[in-house]
DNA sequence: ATAAATTTTTAGACAAAACTAAATATTTGT
DNA sequence: ACAAATATTTAGTTTTGTCTAAAAATTTAT
């Protein structure tokens, strides 16, 4: 596969939500930021290929071989955002468009290494599930913090309520986005929760925690 | 610049021997297994973009732009070989060829931060000098076991003899090809070798050193 | 010095991946 | 149900990098 037909069918399968859902060429357009008769042309070939399912004016989907190489590809996209943060000290936000290249180096062997020496991650920095070598993994879902149960963890994403204030508030505290939060307990008197960031143990009210939103997987 | 445009340069610096000799169409065309022809339409590219200084009939070199830019895709190449070894347990000869993927991604701070991870190494694991950011490095010679200097470290490259007796005693003894060794004290009487191979001290004969390769940079 | 051998360039073609403009199919709104 | 709006495909180009075959330049050998 070129380094093209693979960010095909990368966006045909983030498009179809993990689920295969039937994209349109117009969607893909716009995802791969070309033009839909430049997509025509390609789910053609990927069509000829075996990749895809390609229905003229009805859209395309993946076939089983298609959704192989797609998590294929998303494992290698992930386990390298994972090494950008972890080894090399990158930010959050500045991993995903080396991830986007280096998730097209061919080598078996390398990716193997690299998941043994980042100790077989199993989300990466986003949070986001990485599909095992088989293509196994488990979804993720995002939700307020104030509605994770005690003894889950995950990773913060985003915030609901994006005011001055509640930022400020983030800053003092040392929270940002990307770190990783475990709920440790919840008190029953004014739901506010007890967590541990980064290795830190705080304690937060109730309204804090229901503007944070996390991702944890299932 | 192109994944094919720099594989171009990389290999007009390497025919040119480091040291910017004029090159004729035919070597590059044999190193980079392509026909003559392709390579013609390729210098005329890279010269119109000014990386390279070519007269028709007559070779082409590179420009000191097309320098720097064969430096800087070296240095990459080098540090990712580095990477592998290091940190991935890659073996010495299975490097080259995802190095030769890896030096085309572009990140300037993925490099440095790379650089960072590995501790700043000054040479790749085929005992070739990496280039600083700035473009310098050390030359590398390979010689004798036996020539080389008390003091001096360097890496095992080749054997002289590569008979069925020697490679046994290398194998019964753990030297092997990619091993760091280190010149330790010569023997004046015999002329036999105390050196450092792999953090194991070691005594050798004269013939021994006479028969083995050593990469170092001075 | 000239012919033969070799190297290099030119001309013309092709495949991959993109684009624009025009044609056609589908969906939406009345 | 039909016209208008929207989505999609087709047709024809373009760019990049490659190739083969033929022409031209250079080098080598007599
Ligand atoms: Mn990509
Ligand atoms: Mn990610
Ligand atoms: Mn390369
Ligand atoms: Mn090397």
């Amino acid at each position: 596969m070129t380094l093209s037909e693979e960010d095909y069918i990368k966006a045909i399968y983030h498009l179809g939500k993990g689920e295969n859902h039937t994209v349109s060429t117009n969607e893909v357009a716009e995802k791969m930021e070309t033009k839909p008769s430049s997509v025509t042309d390609m789910v053609k070939k990927l069509s000829e290929k075996g990749l895809v399912n390609y229905r003229p004016y009805k859209g395309v989907s993946l076939t089983g071989f298609g959704q192989k190489m797609a998590l294929t590809l998303v494992r290698k996209h992930r386990l390298w955002e994972v090494f950008l943060v972890e080894k090399l000290d990158f930010s959050w936000d500045e991993v995903h468009e080396v991830a986007e290249q280096l998730e097209h180096i061919k080598s078996e062997k390398l990716i193997d290494r690299l998941d043994k020496h980042l100790g077989f991650p199993q989300v990466d920095p986003h949070g986001d599930p990485i599909p095992s070598k088989k293509g196994e993994f488990k979804k993720a879902i995002k939700k307020l913090l104030s509605e994770v149960p005690i003894g889950v963890n995950g990773i913060c994403v985003g915030v609901k309520d994006s005011s001055a204030p509640f930022l400020k508030f983030l800053d003092k505290n040392n929270i940002a986005l990307g770190d990783t939060i475990a709920v440790k307990d919840k008190e029953e008197f004014d739901g506010s929760l007890h967590i541990q960031i980064k290795n830190r143990d705080i304690h937060i009210s109730q309204q804090i925690a229901a503007n944070l939103y996390l991702k944890i997987t299932e």
